[in-house]
RNA sequence: GCUGCCGUAGCUCAGUGGUAGAGCACUCCCUUGGUAAGGGAGAGGUCGAGAGUUCAAUCCUCUCCGGCAGCACCA
């Protein structure tokens, strides 16, 4: 008597199959259409390929094209797979790495024999890669003992697969697939059934980088080859598109376009804000101070240099020092050609962070325990001598200004403390527009201060307070990252992404009890006795200069009104209106809104244009038709027709617009 | 810092082993025009810096500086 497998498929309907079945035979067994269009199978909730054989009694669900998620995995692992096929035809000699799928495509890592991969090899690998997709080669499965795996890599010059392979548990059974007969690849899949699945339309390579092997500074510089690929060509095409519209508002063009700042290599890394840009960041200041007010904090203002000593002691100097600006205390006199850094000077250095001087301040005086939670905090404007390959416009820079805090306080008040964070947090984003971001716990890593009970306690306080506060779930994409924690301790972190949707951390808030301790802060408690408070390290905008970098990008440029830097043009169409001009523009500025003028002896046409691609929010035209009835003719960004409305009414109008969010009634 | 690419007018870019060009912006003139570029003229550059090769270098080579993409880093 035949064993036959019971395949329950997703309705409840269940089928026999004979061993060494596959879902491919299941789906042909329903029908030839769906058998075209199964691409891969879910076998008890796992991935699978098609032509794996079921081992035993199974609930199936067959993956089909329209299946996009599991269907986008499956073709970028294949395409992956395809450009390594395709460079080692191409590039005999050349050793294969690794290569997964991305968010928008794939990536694939080399070892090249003799020089790396430029541009210039782009088309020919491209063309390679589509005709191992033309050549419609099956994708077989093949399980091989790790040994035997090592020694085949090992013969075949794959140094690189030989060390992974090697360092799985031994007697493990790897999984290789086969390309045709002539190519393989260690993977644990799963693929699709054959190259020929994929749309040759549908992917592009897109560019070229070093990546270190297993992303150590310490191992090799790999040659990384990107691509971006999809189902179908109206996909790529889509994507294409996509990537084409965020980079007009990528923020260093935008910062340019309207004259909001510049950097220069007599000061790389830091930002020369002009008039308009400094408008946005005062706006965004007089925001920030209004919500850290209301969230009971302290404001001070503390020493841009301090000694040498203070970062020794708070633990810095050893982990940081070589990206801390060093001053020497005294410039020796005598001849001109003397060192500036000699053996004897005292050494002082430009403040990386905040921290050390908030805890200088709170250790003033006796503090007690009614004096906590103590919020103390500061516009810090630290300098970081960061790697140069580091910089990115305003969002990466050397000299930056952290919207910095630290709330002193008991033990038993952390988790109320975060919580309060997290809302005052979610708040502000908010009101500046961002209605969706990310939040993770990066955890204790490898090399730290403390012991591990004072980490464990650490982590839990702040994975307990985003557990009350709601936010650990899917939708703020909560995730735990190990090992990407401080020195001193764990972090909460928000993400918000950029134009292209790379995503900068921005806020964080920190549990530490490293520094109190090293640091010496104390409080008397009720006990009478000495104490030593938490400290809680927290920051919403994390940086003035990144949070307007994303800013730029969040609304292409199109600011809000009251964060816009010049908030309405008002713009004659005939000479003789430039009194009236004056005088209305005269009565907004007395409203308190950002007016400018425009007399310019100019075309209408023109004058729209151009201020429209200044992205003023509003542009107010006077002619002598206005004029004599004392009007306006109001022209917002975005929209094509004209309102007119007294000037009176238009003030009102911009007064609202202007007023920033928290500031609003009702 | 590492790998690759790049650096020409304020901006966007073309170009050549014989010391440079366009469009926009800028200045002036004409034009007073009703909602996304009216017309004309003019001015503007040590071709990122330094060294080398060459009769001659913006162009070729090397070094440095800076930018872009990615990696690594991000207190």
């Amino acid at each position: 008597m035949t064993i036959l497998f019971k395949i329950t498929l997703p309705d409840g309907s269940v089928r026999e199959m004979t061993p060494g079945s596959t879902p491919a035979d299941v789906a042909a067994s329903i029908g030839p259409g769906l058998a075209k269009a199964t691409i891969a199978a879910r076998v008890d909730g796992e991935l699978r390929d098609v032509m794996r054989p079921f081992e035993g009694d199974a609930h199936l669900a067959l993956v089909t094209a329209r299946d996009e998620a599991d269907a986008l995995e499956l073709a970028r692992h294949d395409f992956a797979h395809v450009l390594a096929e395709a460079v080692q035809t191409l590039f005999p000699g050349t050793q294969i790495t690794f290569g997964p799928s991305t968010d928008d495509g794939f990536y694939y890592d080399f070892a090249p024999q003799d020089r790396p991969f430029t541009e210039d090899d782009l088309p020919a690998i491209e063309a390679a890669m589509r005709a191992i997709i033309a050549a419609d080669k099956p994708l077989r499965r093949e399980v091989i003992a790790r040994d035997a795996l090592v020694a085949k890599w090992t013969a075949a010059g794959e140094s690189f697969k030989a060390e992974w392979a090697a360092e799985l548990p031994e007697g493990e059974e790897l999984s290789v697939y086969w390309s045709g007969d002539d190519w393989m690849d260690m993977c644990r899949g799963p693929h699709l059934a054959s190259t020929g699945k994929l749309d040759p339309a549908a992917f592009k390579l897109t560019k070229v980088a070093g990546a270190y092997w297993r992303g150590d500074q310490a191992n090799a510089m790999l040659s990384r080859i990107y691509g971006t690929g999809w189902l179908n060509k109206k996909q790529l095409d889509a994507y294409t598109l996509r990537m084409e519209e965020a980079a007009k508002r990528d923020h260093r063009k935008i910062g340019q376009e309207m004259n909001l700042f510049h950097l220069q290599q007599e000061a790389h890394g830091s930002v020369f804000w002009h008039p308009n840009g400094y408008m946005i960041w005062r706006e965004l200041e007089a925001y920030m101070r209004r919500a850290i007010d209301d969230g009971g904090y302290v404001e001070v203002k503390t020493p841009q240099i301090m000694d040498a000593k203070q970062w020794e002691q708070s633990g810095h100097w050893g982990k940081y020092r070589e990206n801390m600006f060093i001053v020497p205390d005294e410039i020796p006199s005598g001849e001109d050609d003397a060192p500036i850094l000699t053996g004897d000077a005292d050494l002082m250095a430009l403040k990386p962070m905040n921290c050390p001087a908030h805890v200088l301040i709170f250790r003033q005086g006796i503090k007690s325990y009614r004096d906590l939670p103590m919020r103390m905090a500061e516009m810090g404007c630290c300098h970081r001598n960061e790697p140069h390959g580091a910089l990115h416009g305003i969002m990466r820079v050397r000299q930056f200004t952290q919207d910095d805090g630290h709330i002193f306080c008991r033990e038993d008040q952390i988790v109320e403390e975060v919580q309060k964070f997290c809302k005052l947090a979610d708040r502000v984003y908010k009101e500046l527009g961002f209605e969706s971001y990310k939040i993770k716990l990066a955890l204790r890593p490898e090399k730290r201060f403390g012991s591990d009970e004072m980490w464990d306690k650490a982590e839990r306080e702040l994975r307990d307070a985003v557990h009350a506060a709601g936010l650990a779930t899917d939708a703020y994409g909560w995730e735990e990252l190990p090992g990407e924690g401080a020195f001193y301790a764990p972090k909460l972190e928000w993400h918000l992404t950029d134009a292209i949707g790379r995503t900068w951390q921005c806020g964080t808030i920190q549990s530490d009890r490293v520094l109190p301790e090293r640091l010496d802060a104390t409080y008397v408690g009720e006990d009478g006795g000495k104490h030593r408070p938490v400290m809680l390290h927290r920051a919403i905008l994390g940086s003035y200069e990144r949070f307007i970098g994303i800013l730029i990008e969040h609304h292409a440029g199109r600011f809000p009104v009251w964060l816009a830097p010049v908030q309405a043009v008002v713009a004659t169409i005939v000479s003789d209106a430039d009194d009236y001009a004056g005088a209305v523009t005269a009565k907004l500025k007395a409203a308190g809104l950002r007016v400018e003028t425009d007399l310019r002896n100019e075309k209408i046409n023109y004058k729209v244009r151009e201020h429209s691609l200044a992205k003023v929010p509003h542009l107010l035209v006077v002619g002598m038709r206005e004029a004599e009835e004392g009007k306006v003719a109001i022209r917002s960004l975005g929209s094509d027709g004209q309102r007119i409305m007294s000037v009176d009414e238009a003030i009102a109008m911009l007064k609202a617009e202007a007023t920033a969010p928290d500031l609003r009634l009702g």
